[in-house]
DNA sequence: GAAATATATTTGACTGCTCAAACATCTAGC
DNA sequence: GCTAGATGTTTGAGCAGTCAAATATATTTC
């Protein structure tokens, strides 16, 4: 039974999944949000006028419509984020950063970095750089 | 805010788990399991006389003790695997996989490793193992 | 311009986990 | 050999997400 490279390359990027999960929603936790919770902000962030519409957003972090309504609707009641209507097409509803959001999302971020580099200190810069380049090509 | 090239490596690691799950979920519910009772199957299969700890089990698959027993209670159920005690220590039980399980785990290995295949086809087989080297490191 | 169809979002019911507390058993120190 | 802790597992409560159905609005077709 020898699996495939593949399959055991496979297997340690799972294995490594939940130790980006466990380090970055401890660090993260500091700041009141969870990992999902960051990408949306991360997302709103480098949005145009920093507003999108809900389904994007949901496309974007990889959850589903209703995933996104209800992680949203705390962050709205915390006033992380705001909700806007689109008056050409009122079936849309368009998720802005507040303020408040922006202002988190930019002291998470040192955090998120911080932890990012701890997670690959075991590699040389030249090998974050080919894994970089590796994962440019699987992720296209 | 040009964010460390560690910070956009790790959101592309984040992006591609999304994928592995849908694809490796939709590839696995043929067989009737999900991707931690696959990795459950896995750890079994391959552990002396394909019987395990509790607790051990759930170290490598990266769940919670009370994670690991509601996986496994069902699995128990419907046949996978089976529970014994330990006579020197009663506090441990450990899970045994079944003939039925271990039918299970070979034929979604099968489908595992053709997909495992898919998520890496955007590579050359030089650059499979590249990545399987740095994760290697990675993973110490 | 009414009916049929397509699109965006929310809601209800459920699954798969987590943490903290409860429970059961074992081990050490006196 | 009893008590105090350490270790392994399960249970209760709750959170984060899913899918399918409901709702609301837009678009197309005739």
């Amino acid at each position: 039974m020898a699996s495939k490279i593949e399959t055991k390359l496979l297997m340690s990027i799972i294995d490594f999944q939940s130790r980006i999960q466990r380090k970055l929603g401890a660090s993260l936790s500091a700041h009141g949000i969870g990992l999902t919770e960051y990408l949306v902000l991360n997302q709103l962030y480098m949005a145009a006028n920093q507003k999108m519409r809900r389904s994007d957003l949901a496309e974007l972090v990889g959850l589903s419509p209703s995933g996104i309504t209800r992680l949203l609707n705390p962050m709205e009641k915390i006033g992380l984020v705001e909700k806007e209507g689109n008056p050409r097409d009122a079936r849309v509803s368009l998720v802005a950063l507040s303020k408040a959001g922006r202002k988190i999302f930019e002291e998470s971020s040192i955090s998120f970095e911080h932890t990012s580099a701890e997670l690959f200190n075991a590699l040389e810069k030249k090998q974050v750089n080919e894994l970089s380049q590796l994962f440019r090509i699987i992720a296209k």
